[in-house]
DNA sequence: GTGCCTCGGGG
DNA sequence: GTGTACGAGGCAC
């Protein structure tokens, strides 16, 4: 009998001898890595009879069900009664106990049918899930484990135990290894094919393969070609380790191309008789696992989870590293690094751009791993799965937890015709957005509501169980304005209910962190609380959501009600007290403070907190210098703010201006980038100015042809497809001329002069001779730039009307 | 306006 | 794996 002390990373499941057995990934306090098993579990779901049925004949009746099956019949193990909430009553159900997971959706369709059976719930609850929920075993949590060493030998660990006993710990400190993985690649006959591929691990070693010899690099190996890379992927891994492998986007590059690139070259990626690397699918992506190793993708978690408390708009792991942690890549083009590579010339320097990546990468992982952690042990997702997760998903699987604890069943998830119906809802209004005087604003003071939604869930009792309750007069509960709904003021909802507890529970441990000096303990507190503000917060998110178990559009809508309510208030308590509104949105308000004092903006600040009900408060957010406001199109729900702002230390704050995307020329970004600085800096006319010039350069033929290049995916047939865009056409032309284009091929090209659509006028770069200025001026530079400078009452005329206008002699060249 | 098509991250 | 899930923007029509 072993007994260790050991924190879960990871878990998953397999069936042994017709068996699920629970496999749990730990790491001990001597960071060995241990998997233990446990194949005491049972799948099972839920079946609610009808009010009038007789349940010992329906238990009867469902244990007698029998399915064929390739592999024999299959049958419930058992039938158990019990008593749970169900909505807002309880009610006496049927538990299903089945012998396999994969019984469950076989099993739960026929029940389903049968008479007497109202309906049936949680038969979606993946194994692993139901299992860390029904025993209270919280990942990232630290456990003593009790049982017997057993031979466990596919699977890459140092231990593997039985389990006979599991007793939490309830310690904070982390113990396992991590290494950061990233591959380099270049394109060769239309492959992409590896050429490098490194490591660096948390305690600061780097390994980097490659099939070339480096001099001056002692971390390099030196490998065999392509094989060799993979090779030596998979057997350094062995030979590590580590219990997490970091990437920045792994799951659709890195590691899908060693699996690709494995399979073209017959290179045999197994452990045992498991295989060593799998790709899950999950809608439009997929993941990449490798056995005994949790595979943390930071990509999806900063695109998915981070990016609404980021600044960028795009995710790139430079723009990523540069915000979090305030430096960035080695700088290399992609062409240098063919060139490199191609010519066997400065290899060094693929070498040091790949030291940097795999570096930067591991230092993302320190900074980012603890929200992750946090929202795993809050949601009883591994640290996998929140990797990849979407905020319904945290919220989901939050109140799936809570359910048990509290007894309820949850909601089914909506059926795709069920969601296709939601979709086709009418949409119902918004957050309040207090239009803007468009332009340049100084001196700014800027407030935000202190989680705005959360709070007014709470405070109403919003949930789709209370929502115009029988029991309460419409007047005597609470009453939404201005529309036909009221929640209950004698039940509480289950929703209100979770998030409140959420909510206290946050304070409780904010308080905790104030309180304690311990540096390490601080900032373990300190992610706990960030996770749960992102659960809170995407609640009333996931009302709304058509995929949601909870989804109620009243209830969304009732969140929006009363939140436009509290805003219009605040804006009237604001002209009362004197201040200018200059703009408002959602949860937050800016006023001009003009010729007040700070202490004016306090005092105002103070007498709507003391009106404010219950938990709702409004915070303030900062005084700025300077501030430029863009009025949103009209009519555009749920459109992004858009505002930059300066304050008084020159730090700018830049929101909702358009993602800077590839198919934009690279004069179309830079344009706008510099024109927002310009304007910023109160230098409106000099960002004028610069775009004079760039329309002007543009009419003289002055602009190098690769600031104009347009990059585009074929990804399909040419032949196949029904409208012909730029890409399209520019693509066949190419054919014509006897290139060969494959579906995957970006696509890079210039809008050329002559007549017809865009699309006629499209050519690779490579046989375009001329250039459009009129296209480039009025889709890229002008449109981009407009973003900004339209704000400031400049419309495109008069940005055009200071430049030369286009001369006859082009259009008489033309006709 | 609607419908089709693409991007994102990575090299 | 008891799962099968985007959301926004540009162009053609």
């Amino acid at each position: 009998m072993e007994k260790l002390l050991a924190q879960l990373l990871h878990v998953d499941y397999v069936v042994e001898d017709d068996k699920p057995v629970i496999r749990m990934l730990m790491s001990d306090e001597k960071k060995r890595k241990v998997v233990v098993l446990d194949d005491t579990f049972e799948p099972y779901f839920y079946a609610i009879p009808a009010g009038t049925t007789n349940l010992d004949e329906l238990a009867e009746k469902i244990l007698n069900t029998k399915l064929p099956d390739s592999e024999g019949v299959i049958r419930p193990k058992r039938v158990e009664t019990t008593t749970k909430i169900v909505g807002v009553e309880e009610r006496t159900v049927l538990k299903i106990v089945c012998f396999l997971p994969s019984h469950v959706p076989k099993l739960r369709e026929v029940v389903a049918m049968l008479n007497g059976v109202e309906t049936i719930r949680e038969f979606d609850i993946l194994f692993h899930r139901r299992y860390m929920i029904d025993r209270g075993i919280e990942p990232m949590d630290w456990y003593e484990v009790e049982g017997n060493t057993i031979s466990y030998d596919d699977y890459p660990c140092d231990l593997a135990i039985k389990l006979n006993n599991m007793k939490r710990l309830y310690r904070a400190d982390e113990i396992f290894s991590m290494a950061s993985f990233d591959v380099e690649s270049v394109m060769e006959k239309n492959e992409m094919k590896l050429i490098m591929a490194g490591m660096y691990f948390n305690d600061g070693r780097a390994r980097i393969a490659t099939g070339i010899d480096v001099d001056g690099r002692e971390f390099v190996e030196r490998v065999s070609g392509e094989r060799g890379i993979i090779e030596w992927f998979a057997r350094t891994l062995k030979e590590e380790k580590p219990h997490f492998l970091i990437t920045y986007n792994g799951d659709a590059f890195d590691l899908k191309l060693i699996k690709e690139r494995a399979s073209k070259l017959n290179v045999d990626l197994k452990f045992g008789k498991n295989t060593f690397l799998r790709f899950k699918r999950r809608g439009r992506t997929s993941q990449a696992e490798i056995e005994g190793v949790v595979h943390i993708d930071l990509y999806p978690f900063v695109s998915t989870i981070m990016a609404s408390s980021l600044n960028t708009e795009v995710f790139t792991l430079e723009a990523v590293c540069q915000e979090i942690l305030g430096e960035g890549k080695y700088e290399i083009t992609w062409e240098e690094i063919e060139h490199s590579w191609k010519t066997k010339t400065n290899l060094e320097k693929i070498v040091d751009y790949n030291y940097r990546d795999v570096e930067l990468t591991m230092k993302l992982a320190k900074a980012l791993l603890p929200n992750v952690f946090s929202l795993a042990s809050l949601t009883y997702m591994t640290p996998f799965e929140v990797a990849r997760a979407s905020y319904s998903q945290l919220v989901e699987n939050f109140a799936i937890r809570k359910a048990y604890k509290m007894n309820y069943v949850v909601p089914n998830k909506p059926t795709v015709e069920e969601m296709d119906i939601r979709r086709q809802e009418e949409s119902y209004e918004g957050a309040i957005v207090i239009e803007p005087k468009p332009g340049l604003h100084e001196n700014i003071a800027v407030f935000d509501f202190r989680s705005l939604y959360p709070s007014i869930i709470i405070t109403h009792n919003i949930d789709p169980y209370t929502i115009n309750c029988s029991c309460c007069k419409a007047e005597e509960a609470y009453r939404v304005p201005n529309k036909p709904y009221w929640f209950c003021k004698k039940k509480r909802g289950f929703i209100p209910a979770i998030l409140q507890e959420l909510i206290e529970k946050r304070t409780e441990i904010k308080k905790k962190m104030k309180e304690t000096k311990d540096e390490l303990l601080k900032k373990v507190l300190d992610s706990r609380q960030q996770a749960m503000k992102t659960v809170a917060n995407a609640f009333y998110g996931y009302l709304a959501f058509v995929g949601s178990r909870f989804y109620d559009k009243r209830c969304a809508e009732s969140v929006t009600a009363f939140g436009r309510h509290y805003i219009t208030m605040i804006a009237e308590m604001a002209k009362q007290h004197g201040f200018e509104v200059i703009y408002g949105d959602t949860d937050s308000i800016f006023l001009k403070v003009g010729e007040k004092s700070k202490e004016d903006v306090m005092q105002f600040l103070n007498e709507v907190n003391s009106k404010l009900p219950g938990i709702m408060e409004l915070e303030f957010e900062g005084l700025y210098k300077r501030g430029l406001f863009v009025k949103r199109k009209s009519g555009e729900g749920g459109a992004k703010k858009r505002y930059a702002l300066i304050d008084y230390e020159g730090n700018m704050v830049i929101r909702g201006f358009e993602r800077v995307r590839r198919d934009w020329s690279k004069l179309a970004r830079e344009t706008q980038e510099k024109t927002l600085y310009y304007v910023l800096n109160g230098e409106v006319e000099k960002a004028v100015e610069y775009v004079k010039s760039v329309i002007e350069r543009l009419k003289k033929g002055e602009v190098d042809k690769e600031e104009l290049c347009i990059y585009t995916t074929i990804t399909r047939g040419l032949d196949s497809y029904e409208q012909i865009g730029p890409h399209v056409a520019a693509a066949k032309k190419a054919v014509a001329r006897g290139l060969e284009i494959k579906p995957g091929e970006t696509i890079k090209y210039i809008i050329t002069r002559g007549s017809g659509s865009i699309s006629d006028r499209a050519e690779l770069s490579v046989f375009a001779e001329s250039y459009d200025p009129e296209y480039y001026i009025h889709h890229q530079v002008l449109p981009a730039a407009m973003r900004v400078l339209g704000v400031l009452g400049y419309t495109e005329d008069m940005i055009l009307s200071g430049t030369k206008q286009t001369g006859l002699f082009q259009f008489t060249k033309k006709s």
